[in-house]
RNA sequence: GCCCAUGUGGCGGAAUAGGUAGACGCACAGGACUUAAAAUCCUGCGAGCAUUAAAACUCAUGCCGGUUCAAGUCCGGCCGUGGGCACCA
């Protein structure tokens, strides 16, 4: 006996909306909940099994709130500006919005399909002209609060799509939307001030209780860092260059400065730089590069010397070049930094392909523990050390030294005495202590380090400044050791692998490490050298005292810097609203009087973009020219429209009161429907939607728009629904699903309660469609339990317990989004219920209407034929009875020795005693503890029994 | 490179606070019903050892080590996979 899927949820859908069942008042006794997803963009391809998985999921928990006595809102809409639509506009060459009417159509078909409890009532488009209106009056209070401005700027350039995207919309130097690498264009853009917002948007994270990995990416985007601006005067003009650093300690290692291509000066002092014309032919080579092409970290360094232009390093006077790099950008900090190759790998690099001087201003600096760690007690001598880690001629192994002794064994080291040269004392140390004569020194290491130890064998704590020399034995020749050399030390030859646990100390497997990998920047801490008056200090410190020296002598301050920028505004495509501002000679940039708007979207010859880089609405001579609202002369257009995310970063807003024609909504609607309490969307929105409609809010609230100043109280993302080969779904691989099939095939109800089963919610999952038959079975075996009905009003004794448990646990699973386990518990229910003859009619009625958020036609169907009660819409919630679910006895583990030898059942009074006698009783038990002593026995009640033997 | 996830049977995945690992489902195998198939129902199902059968035993949650009476869960160190950011000074 299976059930009439098709007609039962045809059925159930008209009563819904005859009915107006899902329809939210604003207002009433009760507490209000706010339910979000995020609304689809309405592509021609239909609903995607992907917001079938999210739908359902929101679905159900908007059911379960309403059951619990909440005024919900669950609202859908339509986000139908952006490419689809224009593509297939420009394809067609027709007006786009009767495509997106009829996408439309399709996906509300397929949402109404799916049994969601969508207030449709509240329903608009962001293409709706009532709707933009208001998208472009909102612009217009960005714009008199100062937010908005027109700039010539630096943007990313989509080649292929021809228009500028959003440093979001362009991330990693790759366009969002069609994939080509971006470049940068200087163009003239609405943009809107979002980095002047960058601090209350990480402080308002604080208020929310979006995920963690959510708050840490936006985090991240928002990328403050804390530092210090310094000004570096100019020897050969009057002027300071300006840097922004993290690390103003290290100035007294600055050795170059390095600016932007896109730098300033080098267009203001043009006519001092004797090599403009390499200088220029750099700029036009790294505007050819594509982003990606730029920003690519394994590439070699690049760069001119600035020629005819130096800087004076303020701490200490040294005249310092000045080169041109594209690995410094111009959209960060001042667009030029200061150079410290000695601690930093890109400076590193660039220092070591042009030969610019390294100052190290940092050494390591070990501490010895254990026996060597410093005694107060006796004096402190320093000494300059040079340590040899010296290879086998002809085998992977290095020269080392047993102190016989204490047993250490370590690198050749010894004292540099006089004048001598490290490399000079490592050869004659070498020679005396090991008796090898031909020595290779092959080089110095670039920096040197301090150790500091109690030195047991001379008695005296020691400050030794390391410098490592490397080299190689040309061969074995050797000389006769001293007789006391011999008896103190023994030589060594330790293979390469085995040399860094070999080692005695710290700063020797530092050495062991820098000898084997080569030299590079010291990027580790450490403390201050070479530097006047931060020498010795450790890197906190040293900050401080450098940014009090630099506010005091005025040639710096602290400043933070963000990786967040300002929002490029302007798109120059058709398909999105106009931005709806006028510009006049005379008047300059004015705004379209709010009683005009909404500033309807013209029809236009060609939906192409065009190649002069100007959007399609310049080409509609009737709609640019206009008369200035200021001074009434000849005034143009705007002809730039909104980027896609515009019409999403207020939606919410509007469905607390979609109809009203005064403002975005009405204040006290917005007042009633305060937060969205839970927010659900991809993670691929985590920073981009998620951040903007943050910022638009926050404005909105600044300005006495809205009341509330976050906008979410909970944002969660949904895991994707990938194809059957595990492999996102698309066309082009051939694993798509239709949900239109599975509606034929399974039923709504089906598909819902599959992909409620399928997994974590919060994670990926691949399709199967075994799994979705699984899960049909699973609503045929509910259906058919009705021929078990009893005329019993009261639950079954022996099911009364196990229904309160699920209860509970489907109710706390839907409330956390735990959706499988919520499946899974009344599968397991009804397992039980199978086993039984027969069920009572309170029984049944309750598994249906645990179900009901998850597989709402058929449940309702079910409690309706057998007259079980009134429909679940109007019902309440089932409570958990407590008292039902305690256990008289359960069952429970012994181990012995940590290992499961045995189980018990014990009452649930049972005392500490009996149980333990019970465990010991137990006949395996006894096996693995005769003859053996008991050493404890460990009783935790309703766990296990654990026993301890010798 | 940095940050965030994540790693459990043939598969999707369970395992509230450290407390009987593998719930639930799929797949598979055997059986019942049937002329037969489908559907349905019953049984089994981590590996090994053993086997007449069962019990018992050993090993198992990416790898190595640690804490603990007890570790999928906690700590340290690796490895793999996925994602985000990335020449951000």
């Amino acid at each position: 006996m299976n059930y009439d899927f098709k007609n039962i949820e045809k059925k159930w859908q008209e009563k819904w909306e005859k009915e107006g069942t899902f329809v939210a008042e604003n207002g009433g006794d009760k507490e209000k909940y706010y339910v979000l997803v995020e609304f689809p963009y309405p592509s021609g391809v239909g609903l995607h099994v992907g917001h079938v998985r999210s739908y359902t999921a929101l679905d159900s928990l908007a059911r379960l709130k309403r059951a619990q006595g909440y005024n919900v809102l669950f609202p859908m809409g339509w986000d139908s500006f952006g490419a689809p639509a224009e593509q297939y506009a420009i394809k067609n060459h027709v007006y786009p919005a009767n495509m997106v009417k009829d996408c439309i159509e399709t996906f509300k078909r397929q949402i109404k399909a799916l049994g969601s409890s969508f207030d449709w009532t509240r329903e608009f488009a962001t293409t709706d002209p009532e709707y933009y209106k208001w998208t472009q009056w909102q612009f217009l209070q960005f714009y008199k609060a100062g937010l908005a401005y027109k700039a010539e700027k630096e943007i990313n350039w989509c080649p292929n799509c021809k228009t500028g995207l959003s440093n979001e919309d362009a991330a990693g130097g790759v366009c969002e939307r069609c994939g080509s690498s971006t470049t940068k264009k200087l163009k003239n853009q609405w943009m809107l001030k979002m980095s002047s917002y960058a601090d209350s948007l990480l402080d308002g994270l604080a208020e929310t209780e979006f995920w963690d990995k959510i708050k840490i990416a936006q985090i991240n985007w928002i990328g403050k860092s804390t530092g210090a601006e310094v000004n570096f005067k100019m020897k050969e003009v009057e002027d300071t260059l300006t840097v922004f650093t993290t690390r103003c300690d290290t100035l007294f290692g600055v050795t170059a400065m390095v600016l932007s291509p896109e730098h300033e000066f080098l267009n203001k002092y043009a006519d001092k730089i004797n090599n403009i014309d390499e200088v220029r032919a750099y700029r036009e080579q790294t505007h050819k590069k594509s982003e990606i092409e730029r920003t690519d970290m394994t590439k070699e360094k690049t760069g001119v010397k600035i020629d005819g232009l130096t800087a004076i390093n303020p701490v200490n006077g040294a005249e310092i070049e000045i080169w041109m790099s594209d690995y410094v950008l111009a959209s960060y900090g001042t667009g030029a930094i200061m150079m410290v190759p000695a601690h930093d790998d890109r400076d590193y690099a660039f220092a070591k392909k042009f030969d610019i001087p390294i100052v190290q201003v940092i050494a390591k600096n070990f501490v010895g523990s254990g026996d060597s760690t410093i005694r107060p007690d006796k004096p402190f001598t320093d000494r300059q050390v040079v340590i040899a880690a010296i290879a086998h001629p002809t085998e992977d192994k290095y020269l080392c030294v047993k102190n016989n002794k204490f047993g250490w064994i370590n690198f050749v080291m010894g004292g540099i005495e006089g004048d001598e040269n490290p490399i000079e004392a490592a050869k004659r140390e070498i020679i005396e202590e090991t008796g090898y004569t031909e020595i290779e020194i092959e080089r110095e290491m670039e920096f040197v380090y301090f150790d500091n130890f109690f030195a047991r064998h001379k008695d005296v704590n020691r400050h030794i400044t390391c410098h490592t020399v490397v080299g190689r034995l040309k061969n074995l020749d050797a000389i006769e050791r001293s007789e006391e050399e011999s008896e103190l030390q023994e030589v060594m030859w330790i293979d390469k692998e085995k040399l860094i646990e070999t080692l005695n100390t710290n700063a020797h497997k530092y050495d062991a490490t820098r000898a084997l990998e080569g030299d590079g920047p010291l990027t580790e801490e450490g403390v201050h050298i070479n530097s006047d008056f931060l020498d010795g200090l450790g890197k906190e410190e040293a900050i401080e005292r450098m940014l009090e020296f630099l506010e005091e002598k005025g040639i710096g301050k602290k400043t933070t810097n963000y990786r967040l920028q300002d929002w490029i505004f302007s798109r120059q495509r058709f398909w999105g609203e106009p931005i709806p501002m006028i510009h006049c000679e005379k008047c300059g940039w004015v705004p379209v009087p709010e009683e005009e708007l909404p500033l309807i979207l013209p029809d236009v010859p060609s939906y192409e973009p065009t190649d002069n880089g100007e959007s399609p609405l310049s080409t509609v001579d009737e709609w640019v020219n206009t008369t200035c609202p200021s001074c009434g002369n000849h005034a143009v257009r705007e002809t730039d429209t909104m980027p896609n995310w515009a019409g999403s970063s207020w939606y919410w807003i509007r469905y607390m009161d979609p109809k009203c024609d005064t403002a975005i909504a009405n204040m006290d609607a917005m007042k009633y429907w305060g937060q969205v309490d839970l927010y659900n969307g991809g993670m691929e929105h985590a920073t981009r939607h998620l951040l903007y409609a943050r910022f638009w809010n926050q404005v909105l609230f600044d300005n006495g728009i809205v009341p509330v100043r976050e906008p979410f109280k909970k944002r969660v993302a949904h895991g994707m629904i990938l194809g059957e080969n595990n492999e996102k779904m698309s066309k082009s691989k051939g694993n798509v699903v239709n949900p239109d099939d599975m509606f034929e095939t399974y039923g709504a109800d089906a598909l819902r309660t599959y992909e409620m089963f399928i997994g974590d919610y919060t994670k990926d999952a691949a399709w199967s469609e075994n799994g979705l038959k699984g899960c049909k079975k699973f609503l045929d075996r509910i259906f058919r339990l009705q021929t078990k009905l009893n005329d019993d009003e009261e639950y079954s004794k022996e099911l009364e317990a196990m229904i309160n448990k699920t209860i509970k646990k489907v109710t706390e699973d839907i409330e956390t989004m735990n959706y499988n386990t919520a499946v899974s518990a009344l599968m397991i229910l009804l397992n039980a219920y199978d086993k039984q003859e027969k069920i009572s009619r309170k029984d049944y009625r309750t598994i249906l209407q645990l179900l009901n958020p998850i597989a709402p036609h058929v449940t309702e169907e079910l409690n309706e034929i057998c007259k079980l009660g009134v429909p679940f819409t109007s019902s309440d919630w089932p409570i958990c009875d407590e008292s039902k679910i305690v256990e008289d006895t359960y069952e429970i583990g012994v181990q012995v020795n940590g290992k499961l030898r045995g189980s018990i059942v014990v009452s649930a009074d049972e005392n500490e005693n009996s149980i333990k006698e019970k465990a010991l009783a137990n006949e395996n038990v006894i096996k693995h503890i005769e003859g053996k002593e008991i050493i404890k026995t460990i009783v935790i009640p309703k766990r296990i029994v654990s026993i301890v033997v010798k």
